[in-house]
RNA sequence: GGGCGCGUAGCUCAGCGGGAGAGCACUCGGUUUACACCCGAGCGGUCGCAGGUUCGAACCCUGCCGCGCCCACCA
């Protein structure tokens, strides 16, 4: 039923609370129509977050984002409108389609998950649906008239970036600035004495010059500053002003100056108290110059104005092309205009000192923490946030504008003005303003409510890096303004998800890969356990179908432990063998897994997803399946051992399958209820330090990693003598009672297909494992001879590792100074390492003496 | 222009002062008491380059080269 995608959001958790309902709420990806790979990120990480508090007994929680609620409720109705075979949006207009939009959200019960909860996937929408309509609108409202009446947000004519593709201000944060090939034009304004040289990447930008600016120093140019040169094509006669701003090192020491579309020339046209005027409409179309030029597009301008002037002979040089950086609307990727206009802004300096202190101070935890800098330099410059915009889905402003130019702010629980000449502010809201009040316009505020109690300030918010200036910084400006407290306790951060090669996924390098195609064909539990192991943090991951192929050919690994389990009666419920009883495996298979069950408790704690999971999936691997399983074979067939083995592997697998339910939910959910009869494993307990059995056992230990070694070099033996795995061979073990592994011969013979050596035995090989115990001799009766000269490659690659070993370690002994300095027991280490080289040397020496000739 | 980060096996990445690792790919061999989405055994690296610190450097410092991202009002 939960077996859905999830939306982006964030969770929260309250350890000191009670248990209460647990609550997965996951918008379908097909509704949003937005679901890519960095929303799976989001919604894994913070999915692993919740499902693991939740069995830790916390009270957790999350809630899906709001944008793309907005981003869908948009889209909707443009796909009603088509359908019913009306106009589009911009056919309609502005004011038109967004009454279009309430009144569809008002038709499907308020809210877009209103028209979710319509497609019946069974999730109760209803907490949510308060929360993103009415509730959102009643905070920001209420945001909107706090700030406004503390002066924090104000109206203003400023110069500001305007998209001409959106027909919109937008924010310095939605320019991307891109290094661009374009052309440096210089010209010359004026004649004889009375003409200076300016240069300029926008020429048709002259058009709305009210000036030449020069440095104050800069004798050049003195006798010119006071005077009025004559522009050439309008003839308007303009003033050379001195201003610091001019560098003069750079090219001729003159500047154009257009306040109305350049920020820096508008500062000069502020001090100078020049004309200001805009020659461009809202589309980026020349207007109001009185020049022939008046309704053609910027670009077709430049040219048209360039050549004009070369007419004139005033063009004095061209640089082209001239590589500089341009700013762009990263909504539609045209070159942004700025653009002289009436916005409104927020004053973020005193907000924005109070998130920089809430980190700074502790109370909030960035991770990773190198992610603190960029958010500090963001923080300590930021500039006035443009927050109106002219865009067609959005909280609208609230504010009316009088007959008589009065402004009223209107309040969420107030009635706004009503007569003749009232009219409500026509722009919108940034969307991350409203974005912003997440953390505790969801908890019900402006109310006081339980939730916002209990739930303010939140656990932890999970995004991505690159929306930290976009929504981390909002929240924290606004949760410190308007709760007077930060909002989360930790931020994780993570990066971002490439293609198989590292580079950015894009359409149209066509390396975008389809989440749901993936969990289509891998499932959900491959794509999540993939994203979970690839996230470092703040370090992107790159994503290949390879991957996703082997997390899947993991869950079938965990499908087939499990099988074997149930086949062999493992039981989690019985008791666990006293522990005198308990084999070398046992000891050494519940010692793993207390430790694994620590290293991955710490490293979750600390948000390092990649690391707990391939912890996880080692321990699974390579030493559950690989050793533990096939260890307990021979245990099984022992009335002795069966039952506590049993025990012992319903234990392990048990734990193991709680700890991975977080990355996998859907395959160990049916693994867990399946092994142990439980209801749930969403329910079930994460496994503690007292539940995991035993302590770690370093002796038996080291006796497995022993026997590990035995069967090992018998494997490697076979392999090169081209014994076949199935062909069983006589063989005597000796020396196994000393190395204290008589306990484990059984293990070996069985996994190595070994006979017992018969009365007719006669040793056709034999070799010698050193094992930390004492030296094992394992002699093999392969009815016939064996293969010389691959024994004799086998050893003399062995004895190559060994003296290879002994000389690096001889170098070190060697040398005084080492020995001098170095701690103590690194000395001894390389000390006792030497003496283990030394001592193979010798056997493996003697060993090949004693081939025969090839 | 400033800042951050990265260059380790064919690919994607871990390791961040004392024996070069993982997954995938590749080679060879496999119908063992779960698993071919598997098992076993292998091959594969002057850890970007050059200096320095240290008894010891993939790891610390400096410089250089290459790459990525973020920020930036120089015509």
């Amino acid at each position: 039923m939960y077996r859905r995608w999830v939306d982006a959001g964030y969770f929260r958790a309250d350890p000191s609370s009670g248990k209460d309902p647990f609550c997965i709420v996951i918008p379908p990806p097909n509704v949003t129509g937005s679901l890519h790979l960095g929303h799976a990120m989001d919604h894994t990480l913070i999915d692993v977050l919740t499902r693991r508090a939740r069995m830790q007994g916390h009270d957790a929680l999350w809630l899906p984002g709001m944008d793309h609620a907005g981003i869908a409720t948009q889209s909707v109705v443009e796909r009603r409108m088509a359908a019913a075979g009306e106009p589009d949006r911009h056919a309609i207009g502005r004011a038109a389609f967004v009454e279009k939009v309430w009144e569809w959200k008002a038709e499907s019960g308020g809210s877009i998950l209103g028209q979710m909860e319509r497609l019946g996937d069974g999730v109760d929408w209803s907490r949510e649906r308060f929360t993103l309509d009415e509730g959102l609108s009643r905070a920001v409202a209420t945001v909107f008239k706090k700030m406004f009446d503390d002066g924090l947000i104000y109206r203003a004519e400023r110069l500001v970036n305007w998209s001409p593709a959106l027909r919109s201000a937008i924010s310095d944060i939605e320019v991307d600035h891109i290094e661009t090939e374009g052309e440096l034009v210089s010209m010359r304004y004026g004649d004889g004495d009375a003409s200076v040289v300016v240069a300029t990447t926008r020429i048709e930008t002259m058009l709305g010059d009210t000036a030449v600016a020069v440095h104050p120093g800069d004798a050049r140019y003195a006798a010119l500053v006071g005077t009025e040169i004559e522009m050439p094509i309008t003839g308007r006669m303009i003033p050379v002003v001195a201003d610091d701003y001019v560098d003069p090192e750079f090219g001729s020491g003159a500047v154009k100056i257009t306040p109305a579309h350049d920020p820096n020339d508008f500062e000069v046209g502020r001090r100078h108290d020049l004309p200001m005027p805009t020659i461009m409409d809202e589309t980026g179309t020349i207007t109001g110059t009185g020049t022939r030029f008046d309704g053609m597009d910027r670009f077709e301008a430049r040219t048209a104005i360039r050549e004009e002037l070369r007419a004139q002979g005033r063009i004095v040089a061209e640089k082209r092309p001239y590589l500089h950086s341009v700013g762009h609307c990263s909504r539609t990727g045209v070159p942004v205009e700025p653009r002289l206009s009436l916005q409104w802004f927020v004053h973020v300096e005193p907000l924005a000192r109070s998130a920089g202190e809430a980190v700074r101070s502790g109370e909030t935890v960035l991770h990773p923490k190198e992610q603190a800098k960029r958010y500090f330099d963001w923080v300590d410059n930021m500039h006035d946030w443009t927050i109106s915009r002219q865009l067609w889905w959005g909280h609208r402003i609230p504010v009316w504008y009088g007959p008589d130019g009065e402004v009223v702010c209107v309040g969420p629980d107030e009635e706004p003005p009503s007569g003749e000449g009232w009219r409500q502010d026509p722009d919108v809201l940034d969307t991350w303003f409203s974005s912003g009040l997440w953390p505790f316009s969801t908890l019900g505020w402006p109310d006081e409510t339980p939730d916002l109690e209990r739930y303010y300030p939140n656990s932890v918010l999970v995004t991505g890096y690159d929306i930290l200036f976009f929504w981390v910084v909002r929240m924290m400006m606004f949760g410190t303004y308007v709760m007077g407290k930060a909002p989360f306790r930790d931020v994780y951060l993570h990066g971002l998800i490439r293609d198989e090669h590292g580079k950015k996924m894009s359409k149209s390098k066509g390396n975008v890969i389809d989440p749901l195609a993936l969990i289509e064909d891998y499932g959900a539990d491959a794509l999540r356990f993939t994203i979970a192991r690839g996230s470092n943090p703040g370090t992107d991951m790159s994503l290949s179908e390879e991957w996703v192929a082997g997390s899947r050919n993991f869950t079938t690994k965990l499908w087939n432990i499990t099988r074997f389990a149930l086949a062999k009666g493992a039981d989690p419920a019985l008791p666990l063998p006293a522990a005198e009883l308990r084999t070398d495996a046992d000891r050494w298979i519940l010692g793993r897994l207390a430790e694994v069950r620590a290293q991955t408790d710490e490293l979750l704690d600390g948000y390092q997803f990649a690391k707990a999971t391939e912890g996880l999936y080692h321990f699974a691997w390579d030493e559950l399946a690989d050793w533990y399983v096939e260890l307990c074979k021979t245990q099984l067939d022992d009335p002795a051992t069966e039952p506590g083995t049993r025990a012992v592997l319903g234990h392990v697998l048990d734990a193991l399958l709680r700890m991975l339910h977080p990355i996998a939910p859907f395959v160990t959910e049916a693994l867990w209820t399946a092994l142990t009869g439980g209801e749930t494993v969403v329910t079930a307990a994460w496994p503690t330090a007292g539940g995991t059995g035993a302590p770690v056992d370093a002796a038996a230990a080291a006796r497995v990693a022993d026997a590990q070694k035995v069967i090992t070099e018998v494997r490697r033996f076979r392999t090169e003598q081209g014994l076949p795995d199935r062909k069983a061979v006589a063989a005597r073990l000796t020396g196994l009672d000393a190395a204290g592994l008589a306990a484990h011969e059984r293990s070996l013979r069985f996994l190595n297909r070994l006979d017992p050596a018969g009365d007719d035995f006669a040793a056709t090989a034999s070799f010698e494992v050193a094992t930390a115990g004492g030296p094992v001799t394992v002699e093999l009766d392969t009815s016939g001879a064996i293969d010389v000269a691959a024994e004799r490659a086998r050893l003399g690659k062995d004895l190559a590792a060994a003296e290879k070993e002994r000389d690096q370690a001889d170098r070190k002994l060697g040398n005084p100074k080492f020995t001098e300095k170095a701690p103590a027991e690194v000395v001894d280490g390389i000390r006792a390492r030497h003496a283990t080289a030394v001592a193979d040397i010798d056997r493996i020496t003697a060993r090949l003496a004693a081939l025969p000739e090839a």
